[in-house]
DNA sequence: GACAACATACCAACTAGTCGGTATGGTACT
DNA sequence: AGTACCATACCGACTAGTTGGTATGTTGTC
């Protein structure tokens, strides 16, 4: 096995993801991504069987870095699992600059165009989101169960709220070709955990601070 | 001027609206709109220019009929701007029924493919997420008046935050095949609406998290 | 030699867009 | 009224270019 930092295979998975999350998938042809690779169609099907293979893949691969990406963000080392709730929604909130599509996520402007037509890609998209949602579903369970909360809403719900606010959020920066406005939903995303957690943890006995 | 609502530029755009819905931008082939349409490719290029000129045309027949969809809602019946808004959020929820293709966005299911390659079609859907965001901001900016309010947030973010969610609402739809899903992110949407004008209404304030 | 990892050349299918043409209806002039 | 003229609406065969995929090498390594 060659060096899998930098082998065709790898270099052709990270020209996927930087094409497909600007054009999206019906869009991107594989002649583009080999070149931006820099291997040739050859190579390229050597290693994927076809362009629906490779969005598979891409959806894997995605899942795999991003999620060793969030593993080794510092606001996991929260003692608190609410401090480690909201450290992720700032954590998302941080990472939002640069160019648009150096922050939105595949799986998420991928499963827009295949939801109805490649259920292979459509099912790999949702393994992604569902699986990033269940870790930050972890935490917000923790801070329940440490609260003793039982309210109407359930950590799943919670969790993948985020996810919808966050995939809407991309939309939105998209649309406007600006990230601020993303970033002001991500701050009425933690308005509402600290104001759902707050009831519980206070009781409504709340100091005046304004 | 032949029948408007039969026409074949009508029947057209109707096609349109319900192939890109399912199918995105680029997987969306004139000759499938046409044939949806009953009508021939000479007759499509005599009434557009070409794709992207239908994505354009699409994109503002859209925000007309949607627009007098919303219009027509029974919400706006009421009187205090707050139950507007809420009224507002229910009624998108209440909508979430039938197959996913039926009740998503076709802008934002456009702009995520097309804002770094079509300018013009990024350009239509951002003034229909733009203008539709405007109705809703303008309740929410009534109800902060008449409450005196003064918070850290503005109407028009919030606005345009329950248009986020929304679209994240549909991609999880769309990603786990499942309108219940959006229902539930819709629930945090009003739930948190609620909470941020309770907080103003009842005289309470929150401490501080952080 | 066997196999993996590439490269080159090529094809068949698809598709956006073109183009010459027809049908119809309005208008203006005589 | 008749007719010449013109614009709009529409048709469908055709083209030029694109693109996913294949067939057939070549090279390096165990």
């Amino acid at each position: 096995m060659p060096d899998a930092m930098h082998s065709s295979k790898t270099r052709l998975l990270d020209a996927a993801l930087t094409i497909i999350r600007a054009r999206g998938y019906s869009a991107t042809r594989i002649e583009d991504v080999c070149e931006t690779a820099g291997v040739t169609k050859g190579s390229f099907f050597h290693h994927f069987k076809g362009k629906e293979d490779l969005a598979v893949a891409a959806a894997k691969y995605w899942s795999d870095t991003t999620g060793a990406f969030f593993d080794s963000a510092p606001y996991h080392r929260h003692e608190d699992p609410l401090e480690r709730v909201l450290g992720y929604v700032e954590f998302r909130k941080a990472i939002l600059t640069g160019k648009v599509q150096e922050f939105t996520c595949l799986v998420g402007t991928m499963v827009q165009e295949t939801y109805d037509t490649h259920p292979a890609i459509r099912d790999a998209c949702d393994a992604s989101i569902s699986g990033h949602a269940a870790k930050v579903e972890a935490d917000i369970a923790a801070a329940m169960k440490q609260r003793k909360m039982q309210p109407r809403w359930t950590a799943k719900s919670l969790a993948l709220h985020t996810q919808a606010v966050l995939q809407g959020a991309f939309i939105l920066a998209k649309a406007k070709k600006d990230a601020a406005i993303a970033a002001d939903s991500v701050d009425h995303l933690r308005c509402y955990i600290e104001l759902l957690f707050a009831e519980y943890s206070e009781k409504r006995n709340l100091p005046d601070h304004r």
